[in-house]
DNA sequence: TATTTTTATGCAATCGTTTCCGTCATTGTG
DNA sequence: CACAATGACGGAAACGATTGCATAAAAATA
């Protein structure tokens, strides 16, 4: 079953035309007089002539097709940047294909290398929890493929990249906590490799620092797979608690972590904040109807996609090599809800 | 910036074939002579050649892409149904292609129409709220481009349909509020022109009947733009708090409306399930930590992307047009929880 | 009027791949 | 030995659009 779409030459033969009169008369050529184009214009409007894109792929060698590699969408924080992202390229005429990882390295390749393969005039990246091997990138920048980051960076790669002021994001949360009376402040944060991870490590310590608070390397954990499996957060949650120093708060990094650890808690039926005082990074709108509410860190992820994407097309469609690459830097925001102060 | 691929071109010059010779070769045609076969096998391999998608999709006429219309991917059910389509689509060969309506009929035509010219091989479509005209997928079936409806189905286009029991779903959730010992069960829905409003408002009456429950059209609300503006939301949670049947509970017929409701509640300090209790569909991974944990009809959400994009697929490639459609039931799920049970 | 210039259009190559058809050499058959 | 069959490959057209070049007619100039 096919459906046969309308091209040129049908215009063409039914004008009496060469085919190259009508691809001129359509683009407005000066050097097609007036008659004949009114001709070709009027025809082709009242039959709906679309011009045929995979065509003039072929052509121009470009897809007009952004290709997006996120860990994962169905998380507010994602979806609402791809949100951005295609608010900006649906603008330009690109379409925007978006693969998952899911946190695995392995898929992040794979991923990468079939929109490479699909001819992709850019691609979007934020990294996977499990990268550390950026060559797959490498390979594609080096060949000239465009390429942006955003939100988990590689540094090795000189191109434009979008993040927010991470350490200022777990710097204020961090002071947040001190300024309501909380002591000890654990941390759970991503897999140690991914830029954001380390960012936000250093907004946390620089604040316990400010703060006369020793940092205290047992109550800092990790999760390899970014919270992607519940457990790994549980885990984390677990030995925070168990832990001899008893920590009162903790700061959860990401959104995944926020969500993650919010419920095993409520689960466990420990009562936040009495018990454990609780800050996440999260975009979820949802952050105000939990219960508690949830103290976060937010993060303008729609603007983000978009001035990914901006960067992405003027990458794209500069005519020579860019030489000079900028990181732009967004403001993150901290609400304070119930999850963070003491009855 | 262009970066050059390999084409079969370099490879016949290099080996000093045609490239007819060496297309043949590379798929393995038993034409060609097992020594030539592997000299370029090999040859390919180790330069790493790949096919270029563009120039087979122009040669075979099909894109190897899917486009997928919905409202929006920022709501747990939809990201969750397209995480379902990916995972099937990129198994069998396809990408995929989503575009948002944001329940705008206008956006939906616009999208659906890009998404035909850019000659997509198919489409997976869950109707705006707004849209009643179809004639935009009608004319596009009527020339033969493949279509699956999800959720949001059109009766009036003869082609496979995926959909939950949304009866079912609606029955079980006003029985279940029924037999918790409410009695005067509030509505609040979708727009009146979906599918999925129409089923789960008959689902609604049908166990208030059952239960000898007089049906109350005023305390049934619809939001045109199903919930896109939480405005409508509150407005209509308002009214039923106004009704002077003193409506003791809701049912939510969708996420956002779930969510939307819950939030304007709990803004409002009005108590659930105390002073009102609510039971809403959601697929929101939270609606556990919520407060109170919202007792939820979910959805196999990601199941109904993948059964849709099968389904896709089959007329996609089928040799002869299709004569038979069916229509897909999946279940639903009622999760109790604490909105919707007495103290 | 003869020549140049301009205008308007057609022809053909191109993008990367597939595939129909033709051709040459080798082998097999009568 | 003559001819057909087979095997292995090359040439060229095709997909839909763009574009450099050629060319015809018309207009302008000498």
């Amino acid at each position: 079953m096919k459906y046969e779409a309308i091209t040129i030459k049908d215009i063409a033969k039914a004008l009496g035309l060469a085919t190259s009169t009508v691809s001129r008369a359509l683009k407005g050529s000066h050097e097609i007089s007036a008659e004949t184009r009114k001709l070709v214009m009027d025809y082709a409007g009242k039959i709906n002539y679309k011009p045929n894109p995979i065509a003039l792929s072929l052509k121009e060698k470009r897809s007009r097709a952004i290709g997006v590699v996120v860990c994962e969408f169905a998380n507010t924080f994602f979806s609402q940047v791809i949100n951005g992202i295609e608010s900006i390229a649906y603008d330009r005429g690109y379409h925007v294909i978006i693969s998952q990882s899911h946190e695995s390295y392995e898929r992040e390749v794979l991923n990468t290398q079939q929109l490479a393969s699909r001819q992709v005039d850019g691609l979007l990246v934020s990294l996977s929890t499990e990268t550390t091997d950026m060559s797959h990138f490498h390979f594609l920048h080096d060949k000239g493929l465009p390429i942006v980051f955003f939100d988990r960076v590689c540094e090795t790669i000189e191109t434009h990249k979008v993040i927010v002021d991470n350490f200022k994001g777990a710097y204020d949360a961090t002071c947040h906590l001190i300024n309501s009376g909380f002591k000890k402040i654990a941390h759970i944060t991503s897999s140690p490799n991914i830029s954001i991870t380390i960012e936000r490590l250093a907004g946390y310590r620089k604040a316990l620092e400010e703060n006369k608070i020793l940092y205290d390397e047992g109550i800092v954990m990790f999760c390899a797979h970014g919270g992607m499996e519940q457990a790994e957060i549980e885990s984390a949650v677990m030995k925070i608690l168990d832990h001899p120093s008893a920590p009162d708060s903790i700061l959860a990094a990401s959104d995944r972590i926020s969500l993650g650890a919010m419920s095993f808690l409520k689960e466990k039926n420990i009562s936040i904040p009495a018990k454990i005082a609780l800050v996440g990074f999260t975009n979820s709108q949802q952050a105000g109807i939990f219960s508690p509410s949830l103290t976060s860190v937010s993060q303008p992820a729609f603007e983000m996609g978009q001035v990914a994407t901006e960067k992405l097309i003027e990458i794209i469609e500069s005519k020579t090599p860019l030489s000079k690459f900028d990181t732009s830097v967004l403001k993150t925001k901290l609400v304070v809800r119930e999850s963070s102060v003491m009855a």
